[in-house]
DNA sequence: ACGCGCTTGTGAAGATGTGCACAAAACGGT
DNA sequence: ACCGTTTTGTGCACATCTTCACAAGCGCGT
């Protein structure tokens, strides 16, 4: 066989290499600080002004020590003997995802996911810009959604260029996937995130995040699978 | 405050606690099964009848040792000096997941997130059966979505116990999610997959996985700013 | 029948992630 | 000014996950 044994088997490899050495914030803590960000967020719209790492673990769905560590890797943020300014943190937290930076985005594919993506509140806030929606299905070029014209998947090239994106989404079909990530790489984005039920393969330097309905319902169905088991064995 | 300290700080928890005493199957791994298992469903397809360990991890976009360490907690299915017998290992992996066994579900919200979801053919097959599509706005009851008629909400616990429902999606707004995630627990629901973006809390004994699309896309957003960071430095 | 090349399965080492427990620090009341 | 209470920040031990490297096993050609 001619293609070459060692493609690339990194997980979500970037660049560098080694995950967090420049910023010193692991893989598993940034991909929690979001959902401190949220929680966050939600509370300085109650009017909180001042949380304990208890309080915040708790509604995050963690536990406190985890929160702290986590923390502590942005900075001391945070006041001993009374816990951390919410709006200071969640500057600091937006700051370190990147969150102060604005970001162009395009959908590709606007079936119904597609359309759920756009109109998703998600996008349109903290940072995110959904400047392209395309589909390569010429009946629903034209059409309006979330306020976004739906454009014909050949202007692919032409709005990432224009618009700057760096971050791109694939809601379409299976077949289509690969095809159209090799598009907005070579278009010049390096961030895709993926709802099409395939691997994609991308270069090095290009971050792919994966989002499968049915794996998650597979994951479910293993833990209903040895619930079962062990309630028949406590019968037994 | 009257509330107890310690409420639930376990990550994915379920009743036992330690993860894969039982199976011996890891949750890493568990992950990457269904991932596996459709590649390998490809292979089939494709008239494959043996794949070596560096073929199908380079297919499943991992390395070829994670691959076999995660096959052989399944048992030692696999020929050495000649590799994996496909529909073999279909089976064996279906069954290590869970899934010879079927699954009824319900999805509770009909968006356009909910439409997706339930035109998805991950759904249909491999064992999971859509028996309800659940709808608080009556202006949707009765429309008929990938072949199923929407029911209104309020008939959740009729369809949950009619159908012996052990799945239950949640694709509402964020601000219903606690309340119908409440309501499939109470009607015996004990896996949860969640589209909104709050932090559900449920009894240990029920399984909880999260969708955030707002998540995925601010990781991304980590990563591009890590990028550009790396490149002024490079430049500087 | 035998040896050679290929590929699995796995022990052991290394890396990453988690949880505990406590010292350090800040605030408030006296 | 000081002491007690509270809560952060973190060193350390433990658990989990990944990767390497190689022995064991299998089939094929001779």
């Amino acid at each position: 066989m001619t293609m070459t044994p060692r493609s690339s088997h990194s997980p979500n490899s970037r660049a560098g290499g080694r995950p967090g050495r420049r910023t010193g914030i692991s893989e598993a803590t940034v991909a929690r600080l979001p959902v401190y960000l949220r929680v966050l967020t939600s509370l300085a719209e109650s009017g909180v002004s001042t949380v304990s790492s208890e309080v915040l673990a708790n509604a995050a769905g963690v536990g406190p020590a985890k929160l702290r560590k986590d923390l502590s890797h942005l900075g001391s943020y945070g006041t001993r003997g009374v816990g951390y300014d919410v709006e200071f943190l969640v500057y600091q937290i937006s700051r370190a995802l990147g969150l102060t930076q604005h970001y162009s985005v395009v959908i590709v594919g606007v079936g119904n996911l597609g359309q759920a993506l756009a109109g998703y509140a998600g996008f349109g806030t903290r940072g995110f810009r959904v400047v392209g929606l395309l589909d390569a299905d010429r009946a629903r070029v034209g059409s309006l959604i979330a306020g976004i014209e739906v454009r014909h998947s050949d202007e692919l090239e032409t709005i990432i260029s224009e618009h700057d994106v760096s971050i791109g989404v694939i809601a379409t079909p299976a077949g289509a996937a690969q095809d159209v990530c090799d598009r907005l790489v070579g278009a010049g984005v390096t961030s895709v995130l993926n709802f099409a039920p395939v691997v994609l393969s991308v270069p090095d330097d290009v971050d792919v995040r994966k989002v499968d309905l049915s794996i998650e319902l597979q994951i479910l169905a293993f833990h209903e699978q040895r619930k079962s088991l062990v309630e028949q064995e406590a019968v037994g």
